[in-house]
RNA sequence: GCACCCAUAGCUCAGCUGGAUAGAGCGCUGCCCUCCGAAGGCAGAGGUCGAUGGUUCGAAUCCAUCUGGGUGCACCA
């Protein structure tokens, strides 16, 4: 239930009667037409802009629509009034009975209050983390995997059919520099001194992994040369790598549809079927680049090779896809993936990448724009740094060191709900700060704590009422929702289906962390009101009938929620400790 | 050199396909517990939305140029 699209609805119905009565010219396009929350609530409960978006088209004064407008709305019982205020605006106040309503609603779907059919279930993939499989995820990786999911989760709420993906990249030359690390603490297992030279992973995880190749093959492979074990090392390890990558990713909760292993393209005809694709469209060729401006020059050396002309789908320049040697480069089988995914039906792809992949957008935009004909689009979001401050000092991490933070250190410390929640907490695109002490802080400071704690509140006062004796299972006399503070709470309750459609269509499931805020908010200030009022307490102290329906509002705050933490990934808690 | 991202209150940040007097938290000032959890709430002060042009009824939002910061840029994945 979107009060929002209802009233839009109604809106738009208003203004075909309009047109039908010859007030307004039969070819207009009512897609600019918008019903909003007032940015000040004293303007009224909603406004729309339509007098003004039909000025031009019409060329009629926007006072002169909105007036008209203004007689057609106010024969609609739901709408309580309606008047033109400023250049055109056209504010409404509906009855309160539609507010009181959204309350009921909220409360008889449960979590499906708020969700739409928006995607209409539409195939989307989104991939996300996608990390090499070398190692133990850190927390670069942990903000795109809170991200990616959480925006996985949004978009099946908004109802769309999604499939949750992450591409192993297990194809390239940094599986074998793993192997031979394993290698090395292989050989460590059998009792050998090792050295770990640049150019080798020199992590302890490895260590286990060693020990569990001696355990398998034994003695087999010491001393012998790479050749004899190459293969099989790099198989074993990635596979212990992914089963790393697995365990770190359930800490989180997250858990994938599919795995996509970037070795099964190879030597299956798939890269080939995909380059051949591109060459049908007649965008491969043979040539040379430029060379890169800004670059030394020195270290460039014309060279032929297989190229993508990428830049007929918005590329600054043509991408190689085959080396001069005949080998194709990291680039093809992403390419031959992304074809996999667009053959596999999906009606949109989304790919979540580190900010360093930046430079890769457009590349990989082109290629899927190429591959579907431009019916398949690709949105790429990038996830930002993260900074992390412990006691207020940040800290940094060394990769050569092998002192990374990894998600593992994150999540033990502070849990999966709070990572989750606080990763959200800033848009994708904005580098984020991640203080230890204050995720964990109880205090409105830390929004997790703060919603947290609303939760809490509606429990406390269900607690309360049971403990009284209330039968809350008792249809809740809606009416009794009255006072304007309880409705200034149902009106963010109605935001709500709304709220999810916007976040869903832009791909930016931190909109719904920021709502929850401000939804506690108005929770916390009712509940607060109840100091100085007595009439907006929750309880009414035998008066049972009327704090069922009053504790109807605080369920109804309780559900949505509960439902914004579901799609964030965050467990609600019970009460605080 | 080029591409992408960022720039909003002292600090950290929101701002919904362009909308009304630009919002929140922290910090600062002052208030509110015989009362469902004060781990909260209320009020106040605090802004040339990086700069300059442009588009239009209307711009923090779109376009152009510029400034400052970040990231990335050739047979590395």
């Amino acid at each position: 239930m979107n009060l929002f699209a209802d009233i839009r609805t109604a809106v738009i119905s208003a203004l075909e009667t309009m047109q039908a009565a010859g007030t307004l010219p039969n070819d207009l396009d009512f897609a600019n037409v918008a019903v909003e929350p007032p940015r000040d609530a004293a303007h009224g409960d909603m406004a729309t802009n339509a007098a003004m978006v039909l000025a031009k088209p019409t060329k009629m004064k926007p006072r002169d629509i909105a007036d008209a407008l203004v007689l057609q709305l106010t024969a609609n019982p739901r709408i309580e009034s309606a008047d033109v205020a400023g250049p055109g605006f056209l504010n409404m106040r509906l009855s309160s009975a539609l507010w009181q309503d959204v309350v009921g609603a909220a409360l008889e779907q449960g979590e499906a209050f708020g969700r739409s059919d928006m995607g209409q279930g539409k195939k989307v993939n989104v991939e996300y983390v996608s990390a090499n499989p070398t190692g133990p995820l850190h927390v670069g990786h942990t903000r795109g995997a809170v991200f990616g999911d959480a925006l996985a989760s949004l978009l099946d709420y908004a109802g769309y059919n999604v499939t949750r993906e992450y591409y192993i990249n297990d194809g390239g030359a940094q599986v074998d520099v793993l192997a031979r690390s394993v290698y090395l603490r292989y050989l460590e297992a059998h009792g050998q001194e090792v050295a770990f030279e640049d150019g080798t992973y020199p992590g302890d995880y490895l260590v286990p992994v060693g020990v569990e190749l001696k355990e398998k093959v034994g003695d087999a492979y010491v001393g012998k040369p790479e050749s004899d074990w190459l293969l099989d090392v790099r198989e074993f390890s990635t596979e212990k790598m992914m089963d790393l990558v697995r365990a770190d990713l359930a800490s989180l909760g997250i858990k994938m549809d599919v795995f996509y292993s970037e070795k099964s393209l190879y030597g299956t005809g798939r890269i080939e079927a995909a380059i051949n694709a591109l060459k049908d469209k007649g965008l491969i060729y043979e040539g040379v680049l430029e060379p890169p401006k800004g670059k030394k020059p020195e270290d460039w050396e014309p060279r032929e090779q297989t190229l993508f002309k990428s830049t007929e789908h918005g590329d600054d320049v043509d991408r190689p896809v085959m080396k001069s040697d005949g080998a194709w480069t990291y680039f093809a089988p992403d390419i031959a993936y992304h074809y996999d995914k667009v053959m596999r039906g999906f009606d949109e792809l989304i790919d979540v990448f580190g900010a360093d992949h930046g430079g890769y957008v457009k590349r990989m935009k082109a290629a899927v724009s190429a591959l579907s004909d431009g019916k398949v689009p690709l949105d790429i979001k990038l996830t930002q740094l993260v900074k992390l401050y412990k006691n207020g000092e940040p800290f940094k991490m060394s990769k050569r060191a092998g002192t990374f933070v990894t998600l593992r250190d994150v999540v033990d410390q502070v849990g999966p709900g709070a990572t989750r929640f606080h990763m959200l907490t800033r848009k994708n695109d904005a580098s984020l700060d991640f203080d230890f002490d204050k995720v964990l802080e109880q205090s409105k400071d830390n929004p997790v704590f703060y919603v947290q704690y609303a939760n809490a509140r509606v429990n406390s006062v269900l607690r309360k009422a049971k403990a009284a004796g209330i039968d809350l299972s008792a249809t809740p006399d809606l009416t009794q929702i009255s006072h304007a503070a309880e409705i200034t709470l149902a009106k963010k309750i109605a935001e709500w289906p709304r709220l999810v459609s916007i976040a869903a269509r832009t791909n930016e499931p931190h909109r719904i962390a920021f709502y929850l805020y401000d939804l506690a908010s108005e929770f916390h200030a009712l509940w607060n009101r109840g100091n100085d009022l007595p009439e907006l307490r929750f309880i009414q102290d035998g008066e049972d009938a009327t704090s069922v329906s009053k504790i109807a509002l605080a369920r109804a705050t309780q559900v949505v929620i509960c439902a914004g933490l579901g799609i964030l990934g965050v467990e609600p808690v019970e009460e605080m400790r």
